[in-house]
RNA sequence: CGGAGCGUAGUAUAGUGGUAGUACGCAUGCAUGGGGUGUAUGUAGUCCGAGUUCGAUUCUCGGCGCUCCGACCA
C-alpha cells in the first residue's frame, strides 16, 4: 500500500478534549473517525487492525468445535419480550420507519446482546442429547444505548463484539466447555499481546453463579479489581471477598483494569423462557444448559493502543500490527531519482514476498514522515535514503526501541518472513 | 441516570447589539531535504430553535451536542 494513496491522513493536532490516548492516537494516525460520541467509523487502517484480531479470535474459537454464524441486529419485540429484557435501560429501540401515528412504532430493539436470537434458533434444532453438545458464535455490531460513552473505543455506544453461546445436556458438559473457554481465551489475548487476569465477579441478571472477566490491568480501565500476582487470585471490585483468599499469604493489590472478555454460565434461564428442551437417553425432557462467552474486538483494539504506546504514538505487537513493515522513502532533493526507484524496487520486492508493507512515497518533509511513522507505530522502519543507498544497505528501526540497524535487502526479507 | 464544565474555522482562541479577527492546521506553487523547514497565495467559522429588538454571534428561555467524575455495563 502506498501512503499517499490512503483513503485517510494523519493529524498533527486533535482537540484537546478527546483525553483518553486510545482515542488521540487512533483519531491522529487515521485508523478511525468520531461520527459521534461513542460511535466511530474504522478507517481502512484501523480495520486492518480489527481484521486481525478477529481472525486471531475466530482461530482460537474454530479450535474448541464452535461454529460461526451471523445473527441479525433488528431482533422484533418479541423475542426481548420473552425473555424480560425488553425494558433494560441500554436497549435502543428502532421504529418500523413510518411517520404514521396509527401505526404501531418501535417495534424492534437493536441487538445489545444475542441471547433471545440464538435461543430461538436453538428450540430449532436441539431435540435430543444427539444434538448436543452445540456451540456457535458470532463477529457482529452490538448497539448499546450508554449513558455516557468514554474513552475513545473502550465504551461506545456501537461497538464489535464476538458473542458465543453453547448447549449442552448437564452442568458438568458446560463446566467442562467453560473450561475450554477459558483456555481459547488465554491463547487469544497471550497472542493479541494482552496480559489478562481472569476474575470473578457477580454474574447479574444472569446467573447466581460466579462468573469470570478477562482484565487488563490499566488505568484507563473502568473496573477496580482486585488480584494476588502469585496465586492468580482475581476479584472485581463488586464483590470483592477477601476472605476467598485466605489461604495465600501473599498481599492483594488492586488497580484499575479494562475488562476485554466475560463469560457466563447461563444456565436454564433463557432455555425456560424459550423452551430450549432435549430428551435425554431415557427419553425424559430435560432443559438445555448454556453459557455465553463475550470479546469486544474494538475495545480490544482501543486497550492495544492504551498498553503499547509511548509519547509518539502507537507501538503496535506484530500480531494485530495494520503492516508489517513501514517502507520510509527519505528523498530529499534526488534529483536523479534514484532513492524513489531504490525505495521503489524495495516496495515492489516486499510485496512479491507476501510482506505487508506500508510505503511512505509521499513528497513531505523528512521530520513529517518520520513522525508519522512513530504516530502509525508500525512494527518495523524501514529508510531508504541517500545516506543508505550510500552505504549499499537498508536501515530498519523497530518501533519503540531506540537502535537503527544497517542491514541487507536479503537480511531484511529473512527478519520480515520469520 | 446523578454531578461538573464547555459550545465562535479542522484546532486553540480574540472580539462585538450594526453582519467576525489572529495563530496554528489544511490546500497549491516555489525553495529546502535525516526528526513536524522557509516563503507566497488560498481555504474555512458564531450548535439549533423561539423570544426581546429596526437589527442577535452577543441579551433571555428552551433544546441539542461534546468532555470529565460517579452509578451502571462487553
Amino acid at each position: 500500500m502506498k501512503q499517499s494513496q490512503l483513503f485517510a491522513k494523519t493529524s498533527r493536532k486533535l482537540s484537546e478534549s478527546e483525553a483518553s490516548k486510545n482515542a488521540q492516537f487512533l483519531l491522529r494516525g487515521g485508523f478511525i473517525d468520531k461520527s459521534s460520541a461513542g460511535v466511530y467509523t474504522l478507517l481502512p487502517l484501523g480495520l486492518r487492525v480489527l481484521e486481525k484480531i478477529n481472525k486471531i479470535i475466530r482461530e482460537e474459537i474454530n479450535a474448541i468445535g464452535a461454529e460461526e454464524l451471523l445473527m441479525p441486529s433488528l431482533i422484533q419485540k418479541k423475542y426481548w419480550e420473552k425473555s424480560g429484557r425488553w425494558g433494560v435501560d441500554v436497549i435502543y429501540k428502532t421504529s418500523t420507519g413510518t411517520e404514521n401515528k396509527d401505526k404501531k412504532d418501535f417495534e424492534y430493539g437493536l441487538g445489545w446482546t444475542h441471547e433471545e436470537v440464538i435461543s430461538a434458533i436453538a428450540v430449532k434444532f436441539i431435540n435430543s442429547y444427539k444434538d448436543l453438545p452445540k456451540a456457535a458464535y458470532q463477529i457482529q455490531t452490538k448497539f448499546r444505548a450508554e449513558a455516557r460513552p468514554q474513552a475513545g473505543l473502550l465504551r461506545g455506544r456501537e461497538f464489535s463484539m464476538k458473542d458465543l453461546y453453547s448447549f449442552h445436556e448437564s452442568k458438568e458438559d458446560l463446566d467442562n466447555y467453560y473450561e475450554k473457554v477459558i483456555n481459547a481465551y488465554k491463547n487469544i489475548f497471550k497472542r493479541l499481546g494482552l496480559k489478562t487476569l481472569i476474575c470473578e465477579t457477580g454474574g447479574g441478571d444472569f446467573t447466581k453463579e460466579y462468573t469470570h472477566e478477562f482484565q487488563v490491568l490499566n488505568p484507563a480501565g473502568e473496573d477496580t479489581i482486585f488480584y494476588c500476582e502469585k496465586c492468580g487470585f482475581g476479584q472485581n471490585q463488586e464483590v470483592y471477598k477477601p476472605e476467598a483468599h485466605k489461604n495465600c499469604k501473599n498481599p492483594i493489590q488492586s488497580g484499575r483494569a479494562i475488562e476485554v472478555g466475560n463469560i457466563f454460565k447461563l444456565g436454564i434461564k433463557f432455555s425456560e423462557a424459550f423452551g430450549i428442551s432435549f430428551l435425554n437417553k431415557n427419553g425424559e425432557k430435560k432443559p438445555v444448559i448454556m453459557g455465553s462467552y463475550g470479546i469486544g474486538p474494538t475495545r480490544v483494539l482501543g486497550t492495544i493502543v492504551e498498553e503499547f504506546s509511548d509519547e509518539y504514538g502507537i507501538i503496535w505487537p506484530e500480531t494485530v500490527a495494520p503492516f508489517q513493515v513501514h517502507l520510509v522513502e527519505l528523498s530529499g532533493k534526488d534529483s536523479d531519482g534514484k532513492v524513489t526507484k531504490a525505495a521503489m524496487a524495495l516496495y515492489e520486492k516486499l510485496v512479491k514476498n507476501d510482506i505487508e508493507v506500508l510505503y511512505d512515497d509521499r513528497d513531505a518533509s523528512t521530520g513529517e514522515k518520520l513522525n508519522d511513522a512513530d504516530l502509525m507505530g508500525i512494527p518495523n522502519r524501514v529508510v531508504i535514503s541517500e545516506k543508505t543507498l550510500a552505504a549499499k544497505k537498508i536501515e530498519l528501526k523497530i518501533r519503540g526501541s531506540k537502535k537503527t540497524d544497517l542491514i541487507s535487502e536479503a537480511e531484511l526479507i529473512k527478519i520480515l518472513q520469520k
